[in-house]
DNA sequence: CGCATATAGGACTAAATTGGTACCATATAA
DNA sequence: TTATATGGTACCAATTTAGTCCTATATGCG
């Protein structure tokens, strides 16, 4: 399905509940504010950090706190970071294992509309989808 | 994972494979054609037909055959004939049962990035994504 | 120092989704 | 009437994803 998986969605829920240079926020009161369980949000928080879009700090009053402000952190950066390189098609992940090649021609073109589509959310950032009553402009070329 | 379902690039594999208007296919023929198991295959045709992108024949000589030239299905068609709407996220899907509604605020500015993606694939065929050598230009305005 | 708080990392289980198969009914050509 | 081929549905298996738990380490403070 092309859909991002649900904790992806959490992972924006998280990052937006969060803010750049304030106090670190503790995984446990990020789990009250969205609504979710604290091992589950603890779990993403982590993967979060490994990718670089949030720092912690351990320890009493420690938590989470990002590292870049929301409009500068797109909706890409937040799925590979979930999700790891995006790929539509199992032909178009470099390290896919489509045994199928010599039957498929689609393989070059399909990695093209990869392209577009990973575009199309490098352009969008996370204050963008906040802001709901802003329109979204989108300019793509490909 | 943003991916399409296996069974879908399959679905394109065999819609490359077969033609608008001429005789029909059987689905044993295109199994052997792009070297997949003629249950699988059966499976995925009723479903493109279903669809209404391609339609068959009964009976002996029968088989399947396009509605449409390649050029004018689009990879959204497919997509959505394999796969139903598409929603990138569980917010984003009208059907969708997101109980995190009041937690959550991307709702609105996420449907727009749906529609974005939604677009680039309506905007590309599947004669595009076979024809390896040609540019595939994409010029999206939302 | 010792204790409470909080994250780091990894392992594990459960649930949901997807992929693949099989079966029986119906239609068609010769 | 027989061989060929799809229509529809139900089912099982495999994979993926979600969610939980445990132990180790770091920090602040009395």
């Amino acid at each position: 399905m092309i859909k991002m998986a649900r904790l992806t969605e959490y992972g924006f829920m998280l990052i937006m509940a969060l803010k750049k240079s304030s106090h670190p926020v503790s995984a446990e009161y990020l789990a009250q504010t969205v609504g979710l369980e604290v091992p589950t949000v603890s779990k993403i928080l982590k993967q979060l950090r490994k990718a670089g879009l949030l720092d912690s700090k351990r320890g009493a009053y420690g938590g989470y706190f990002l590292m870049k402000r929301k409009r500068d952190i797109s909706l890409h950066e937040v799925i590979e970071a979930m999700e790891g390189p995006l790929a539509l098609t199992e032909c178009a992940d470099l390290n896919g294992d489509c045994r199928l090649i010599d039957h498929c021609y689609m393989s070059a073109g399909m990695r093209r509309v990869n392209q577009v589509i990973s575009q199309a959310l490098q352009n969008v950032t996370v204050s963008e989808i906040m802001d709901t009553d802003r329109k979204i402009t989108l300019q793509l070329k490909s």
